[in-house]
DNA sequence: CGTCTTTGACCCGCGC
DNA sequence: GCGCGGGTCAAAGACG
C-alpha cells in the first residue's frame, strides 16, 4: 500500500480543508478490506441520524476499545448501518501489517469542516490470539539451550498469517502525540515513518492480559494533527472509569461537542480511507465539495452506507 | 524499586 | 532471492 499511500501523501488533496476545521468530528475508518458491515440495522434505519444518537450514557469511547463492546456495537453506536459486504476501503493494503491510519491517514483526504465520518474496523477471528502471533517467538531461544545468534527469535508456524486485529483510527488536532483515553499505555517501539519527518509511536495497554495497542504518529503536512490507531479491543475496564474519572476521557461526547477541557483539547478530525478510486486521487477528492458532498458522489456509495448520518453536523 | 521511555536490532510480509 | 518497510522485542537508562 506504500506507494498509494504515498501518491496520496504527495497528492494533499487533504489539506485545503482542514485549515478551517474548527467542529468536532469524528473520524473512524475502515481498516480491513475483508470486513463486512452487518449491523442488523436496515441500511434506513432512521432512528438516530446524528452523532447525537451516539449516546455517551450507553457507550463511550473507551467502551468501544473495552472488551465488553464489539465492533459491530461500535458500529451500531455511530448508527452505521450498512447493507453492504464489499470492501468499501483498503487502507491495510491487504497484508502488509501496518495500514490503518498510519502513513494512510496522513493528509491524504480532504478534511473538511463540519463533517465527520466513522468506521470500525472488525476482522473476524482476530481477537484472541492476535499480537501474539509475533509473541509466539520464542524469546532468547533458551528452550533448546541453543544461543540464538542475537535476540529473539521464534519459531513460527509457517504458513499462518498473522492475524489482525480489528482496526479504527482517527486524526485529533493535537500538540501532544499521546491523547489521554481512560487507559494506560506502555511504549514499547517507535519507527520513522516512510515519507514523514515524525516518528510513529508504539503503544501497548498495560493491563495484563489485554492485548490492545495503538499507534500515533503526526500527519507529515500538518503537524497539529495526529493520527491513532486502535488495534483490539480492551478486556477490561477503563482505569479512569474505575476511578469515576470520565468526566475528562476520551468519550463520544467529545465528538459532539466542543473540547471543553485541557485535557482534551483536539478538535477531532476525519479521515477517510483513501484506497477507494485509489487510481486517481486528483479526482477523488474534489477540492470543492464537502465530504458530505463526496459521499454522495457514487463512488462513496459504500462509504455512505456506512457513515450515513456522521456526516451531520454537530449543532450546538 | 517499580514503572515507563528510548533505542537498536531483529523478524516478517510483501513487492520487485 | 533480495531488499524494504513495518512491527516488535528487550536491554539500558530515566524518572518519581
Amino acid at each position: 500500500m506504500s506507494d498509494e499511500v504515498r501518491d496520496l501523501y504527495h497528492h494533499g488533496s487533504f489539506h485545503d480543508d482542514r485549515r478551517s476545521i474548527a467542529d468536532t468530528s469524528f473520524p473512524f475508518f475502515n481498516d480491513h478490506p475483508s470486513m463486512n458491515y452487518h449491523t442488523g440495522h436496515g441500511v434506513g434505519d432512521s432512528s438516530v441520524h446524528n452523532l447525537h444518537g451516539f449516546d455517551p450514557a450507553y457507550m463511550s469511547f473507551t467502551e468501544c476499545l473495552h472488551g465488553s463492546m464489539d465492533y459491530s456495537t461500535l458500529e451500531r453506536s455511530f448508527n452505521l448501518s450498512c447493507s453492504s459486504s464489499e470492501v468499501i476501503c483498503s487502507v491495510d493494503g491487504g497484508g502488509k501489517t501496518g495500514g490503518v491510519g498510519e502513513s494512510s491517514g496522513t493528509g491524504d483526504i480532504p478534511v473538511t469542516p463540519n463533517t465527520s465520518i466513522s468506521s470500525s474496523s472488525t476482522e473476524a477471528c482476530a481477537e484472541e490470539d492476535s499480537g501474539k502471533s509475533k509473541k509466539d517467538r520464542q524469546p532468547k531461544g533458551s528452550e533448546d539451550g541453543v544461543e540464538s545468534s542475537k535476540k529473539v527469535k521464534k519459531p513460527k508456524k509457517k504458513g499462518e498469517k498473522r492475524e489482525k486485529e480489528p482496526r479504527f483510527a482517527f486524526l485529533t488536532k493535537s500538540e501532544v502525540d499521546h491523547l489521554e483515553d481512560g487507559y494506560r499505555w506502555r511504549k514499547y517501539g517507535q519507527k520513522a515513518v516512510k515519507n514523514s519527518p515524525y516518528p510513529r509511536s508504539y503503544y501497548r495497554c498495560t493491563t495484563q492480559k489485554c492485548t490492545v495497542k495503538k499507534r500515533v504518529e503526526r500527519s507529515f503536512q500538518d503537524p497539529t494533527i495526529v493520527i491513532t490507531t486502535y488495534e483490539g479491543q480492551h478486556n477490561h475496564q477503563s482505569p479512569a472509569t474505575l476511578r469515576g474519572n470520565t468526566a475528562r476521557m476520551f468519550t463520544p461526547s467529545m465528538l459532539t461537542l466542543p473540547p471543553s477541557g485541557p485535557s482534551f483539547p483536539q478538535e477531532l478530525l476525519f479521515q477517510m480511507p483513501p484506497t477507494i478510486n485509489q487510481g486517481d486521487t486528483s479526482s477523488m477528492y474534489p477540492r470543492n465539495l464537502t465530504l458530505h458532498q463526496q459521499l454522495q458522489h457514487p463512488d462513496y456509495g459504500l462509504l455512505q452506507d456506512i457513515v450515513p448520518s456522521l456526516i451531520h453536523k454537530h449543532q450546538p
